[in-house]
DNA sequence: GATGTC
DNA sequence: GACATC
């Protein structure tokens, strides 16, 4: 409780300005180099067959250009479906490799039936089944549903035979599912009287995934309320849920905020609405063809067409005495926060979104900690550790298929970035037979690896990439053809 | 494989 | 959606 929380705090703001999607495709020739390589290999395929069609060769080599010139990132085959030269298979290859899935051509069947083939000429159920998961709300039992229903894709999802096998909630998500970009939000939406903070998978550096989460912290001064269950050693801490914050009487995050998202047009569709936490999907600002910032009519237009780019969006909003542990518990990811809880728990503490507690004589729960991060690490007994550094998810994503696959391992699969030494595992095959005990050996020896890492390079540690990568200039990108379903 | 036409 | 044309 002496020092304050400082630099995370003084890079907060420059989070929300620098989202680093580009560098998903950082590259020597274009934000979009990796889509190009894989079309000029399918030319070179097509090229290689005896059977070779010239006309789908240049077809092919139309699409290289065009998404070769084009200046932004491409996060969905919809995105340059309509642009000329890219159709619809082009755009369905498009979507397979930015889901990380193989691309699967569907053909009719001599006997008039849908055939499934791909790549390998195995349908590869599991991986349909885990893309169709990423939709918000779509777990194991509904994606398997829809995969025996006969839906490949998250494509394939708003086809009316799906799309009627769907929740309202997962309507909303599936029909935004291919626009959907977290990388193009901009803080000057965000009243600037309140401290904004990234949290979620993007403060780790995982700039691919769909969801932005935010932290936003208000000065009202609440009563501090213990944990409700007594200290109990044998019993195991449950991870915090990103969920309940102390009620907030008025409805400052609804009015400060939410409202003005709203007044402009860029909320798309609202799932949660609390006084302390806020989650739905949003429309990322865009600029008219003039280069001014489209208007609110033309927003609420494309919204009602789902045209254009959207978000996850989920705020939290946050008392100050709680920031730094809610920065902590809400950035993740899962299972470093469980380790963090472990940890405390072992040390007769208790670790929520509030703060970190201490049992003490008088046999209840005292507040130590909640304001900053660095503190609570400290009272654990650990440095600082980089936000890039808290993904363990890779320790469980091994165990089995429990839960929905979440959007990192994906990314994880296609690129092994980060510095944990490449030891992500392929979740693909072999993922069923693993010794947990072996996890959790590997868990704890990635906890102090990770402990000696920070000591390592003492002080605060270099810049992430989040921080140095600008894509103010890029963003609103004036469009010549409106994007159409 | 894209596109225009029926 | 099937088909012809590129």
């Amino acid at each position: 409780m002496l020092s304050r929380a400082r630099t995370a705090q003084s890079h907060a703001l420059v989070f929300l300005l620098k989202l680093p999607y580009s560098r998903l495709f950082s590259s020597p020739t274009g934000p979009n180099y990796e889509l190009v390589q894989l079309l000029t290999r399918y030319k070179e395929e097509e090229e290689a067959l005896e059977t070779r069609n010239p006309y789908k060769v240049r077809a092919f080599e139309r699409a290289i250009k065009v998404i070769g010139n084009f200046k932004a990132p491409i996060r969905s085959g919809t995105q340059v479906r309509r642009l000329g030269g890219v159709g619809e298979r082009i755009a369905k290859r498009i979507d397979a490799f930015l889901a990380n899935v193989p691309y699967e051509s569907t053909k009719k069947g001599p006997d008039g039936v849908l055939k499934v083939a791909n790549d390998t000429g195995v349908v590869c159920k599991t991986r349909i089944m885990e893309s169709l998961q990423m939709i918000s709300g779509i777990g194991m039992w509904k994606a398997r549903t829809l995969y025996n229903a006969g839906c490949t894709s998250i494509v394939d999802l708003n086809k009316p035979e799906f799309f009627s096998l769907l929740s309202p909630t997962q309507k909303v998500c599936a029909q935004f599912a291919t626009h959907l970009d977290p990388s193009e939000f901009v803080s000057d939406n965000i009243s600037s009287k309140y401290e904004v903070f990234l949290v979620g998978d993007h403060r780790r550096n995982h700039s691919c995934s769909p969801t932005l989460s935010l932290v936003i912290v208000h000065p009202l001064d609440l009563k501090t309320i213990a944990p409700h269950a007594p200290y109990n050693l044998d019993r195991k801490p449950r991870p915090p849920k990103p969920s309940h914050f102390y009620s907030v009487n008025d409805s400052l995050l609804s009015f400060d905020i939410i409202s003005p998202l709203e007044g402009r047009g860029l909320v798309a569709a609202t799932l949660t609405a609390k006084p302390q936490r806020w989650r739905g999907i949003i429309r990322i600002p865009q600029r008219a063809e003039n280069g001014s910032w489209e208007v609110r009519a033309e927003r609420l237009r494309q919204i009602k067409e789902k045209e254009g780019r959207y978000c996850n969006l989920s705020i939290s909003f946050v008392p100050k005495q709680y920031q730094g542990a809610a920065l902590l518990a809400l950035t993740g990811d899962l299972e470093f926060v469980k380790d963090i809880c472990d940890r405390a728990h072992r040390l007769g503490l208790h670790f929520n979104e509030y703060g970190l507690w201490k049992w003490c004589e008088e046999e209840r729960w005292e507040f130590m900690h909640g304001d900053n991060e660095e503190e609570i690490f400290r009272e654990l007994g650990m440095e600082y550790i980089e936000p890039a550094r808290r993904n363990f998810g890779f320790l469980t994503t091994t165990t089995g298929n429990k839960g929905r696959p979440r959007m990192k391992v994906i990314e994880m699969q296609r690129k092994p970035v980060d510095d944990t030494g490449g030891q992500w595992k392929n979740t693909q095959e072999g993922t069923e037979t693993v010794d947990v005990k072996g996890i959790q050996d590997r868990r704890r020896q990635t906890l102090a690896r990770e402990a000696e890492k920070v000591k390592a390079s003492r002080g605060r540690p270099r810049k992430s990439l989040i921080e140095t990568t600008k894509i103010k200039g890029s963003r609103g990108r004036p469009r010549k053809v409106p994007l159409q379903e």
